[in-house]
DNA sequence: CTGAAAGCGCTTACAG
DNA sequence: CTGAAAGCGCTTACAG
């Protein structure tokens, strides 16, 4: 079944069906009619691969999401499709691992979906700055910032993850803990190049919290890298409470992670938080469920979403150059921080 | 850049570039040297949207996997990935909503992709009944079964959903339960013609479990349909322990909603398991988080995928008619059940 | 408003 | 082993 047995079937010609189908206002009421009914009673669906190879510009908007099991980014892309519904257009989403090249994928996308503009809920900077000059529609990085690179069509739409990472070290500084564990991602000197990779970018954050609060970290002993997934904060947890028995508090750089110390430190005998008290980051839905809550650093998923979505449409209608926002994040207290103080 | 411009730069047709780029045989070394040579040069990349419409049969596998969020599946899906890739073929996965037609997806995955086979990951039974007549590859359904629909290339994998949820059941009864709440799907009398979609199969497994017990069950008192997600979890347990506040044990038929169980039970001042038992149904990695562990029915996810993949790629090859299987469950003990006759 | 025709970038018989 | 050409199913100027 091709638009050209519809053709045939409705009595016009191949254009005519095609202009029907997109949508356009050159045809008289009479042929649409006429047309639709066909179409409706075949059931027929136009070939996209055809559509798409001549199509100049389809009126999509791309999703590209690092991660299908990243949480924050599932959150953040149910309400990205709601919003691009709502404007009237298609949202076509495309999941890649961890370490696929987002930029690569996206180059791919442009030739053959032609899309209005490209979302990135995730992405590796440096895969940005190697390659993204061949990119050309309008881009959005969502939760990564794009600023120091200079792109005229890579906007973002990002948390200030130096600072969420710094006030959840001074939230437990606050509540009287000295001696502060830190579970983060594996990062090396090099890899965030202009000095940004999420991982890197965070463990700054707390640096800075542990100095302008004048209290001790030190790198080797208080901080263990992981990977982003449970047993990565599993393990990392039973890392650094073997090596410092006398910590009082984790901090965990996802909340997954979190979930992995929380059950770490039970397996351990210790409770959370009269033993040791624990604060993950993010803000996914899990951790309000988790026993006991989670405190976190919330990233502010639905409007992450909702500024990209606007900012990526406008820029598609031609408007301007590229924007870099920042999100503010909000301390979540949870129930897993003890006051020392009290 | 297109395959065009290869042979121009190569010296040679588009036609020799094609059958470099498809790995054909009938090459000359020195013509795939040259070819290949400008091609890593170039980074030329075919246009799938132009192969997939002139090709009569791609080499890949399409995977429709119903629900992005759905854990199992994503477990389910990571060991179908290396399975298929270590088969020497490429997955080609595609997420739908929970309400989309898979079935109408894989006849627009047949059309455009023609892959080898197709792979479901969850799946509505009224769906296939209504619709699969109209794809042609071979199939397979996984965790449903297909067997009842007598459809000559739709295999299945499963797990013996009844059984599963009977066991639950009984364990709880074992430990001397004899008020129990059950937490699951919404389901109608009509919605599972032939008796079969997940939430009423599990749901007659309970009642069965129940009847050989002796134990009676208040179907209109003791079951809360809910959504399979964390909130309709913790909005059934409390609406369940509300009507019944001498229930001792709950079963929920998906670890996602016991999660949300555990977290209500919480709030309403109450301990797993000390005052309320829980008991789940999937085994996903996240239940082994849970404070307390969680007690569950565990899919075994990875012999789910091998074995869907092996047959799929089998009937592929002209491997004969359907397979129906079914893959044993087990049943985690977890931390979540007291043992009341202790 | 409608039709005829070119062409998107590939693959695939068909010759040679 | 290689080239020339047809054709996959659409969209899109271009005429009329």
């Amino acid at each position: 079944m091709t638009i050209k047995d519809i053709a045939q079937r409705a009595g016009y010609a191949v254009g005519t069906v095609s202009r029907v189908l997109n949508g356009h206002p050159d045809v008289s009421d009479e042929a649409r009619a006429k047309i639709l009914a066909v179409v409706a009673e075949t059931g027929f669906q136009p070939n996209d691969n055809a559509r798409h190879l001549k199509q100049r510009e389809s009126s999509s908007i791309a999703v590209i999401v690092k991660g299908a099991r990243n949480l924050l980014f599932a959150g953040i892309l149910e309400e990205v499709q709601s919003r691009v519904r709502a404007a009237g257009r298609a949202a076509a989403v495309y999941y890649l691992d961890e370490d696929d090249d987002e930029v690569e994928q996206a180059v791919r996308v442009c030739r053959e979906l032609k899309p209005l503009g490209i979302l990135f809920l995730g992405g590796n900077q440096n895969n940005f700055a190697d390659r993204f000059e061949r990119v050309t529609c309008p881009c959005v990085l969502v939760t990564t910032r794009a600023d120091t690179m200079g792109f005229q069509n890579l906007s973002s739409v990002s948390t200030d993850d130096a600072e969420g990472a710094a006030q959840a070290i001074r939230r437990l500084i606050e509540a009287g803990h000295r001696r502060i564990g830190v579970i983060g991602g594996h990062f090396c000197a090099g890899c965030g190049r202009g000095g940004a990779n999420t991982s890197q970018t965070r463990f700054f954050g707390c640096r800075r919290g542990f100095l302008e609060a004048g209290v001790p970290f030190d790198e080797e002993l208080q901080f263990q890298a992981a990977r982003f997934s449970m047993p990565g904060g599993y393990e990392a947890a039973n890392a650094l409470l073997e090596r410092c028995p006398d910590l009082t508090a984790l901090f965990a750089m996802s909340d997954v992670m979190a979930i992995g110390a929380l059950r770490a430190i039970r397996d351990r005998g210790l409770r959370v938080p009269e033993d040791i008290s624990l604060i993950g980051y993010d803000g996914i839905e899990q951790a309000g469920y988790c026993v006991p809550r989670l405190a976190t650093v919330r990233q502010r998923s639905g409007r992450l979403a909702r500024r990209s979505v606007e900012i990526l449409l406008r820029q598609a209608a031609g408007g301007g150059g590229a924007v870099h926002e920042i999100v503010p994040f909000q301390l979540l207290p949870g129930e897993s921080i003890r006051d020392l103080n009290e």
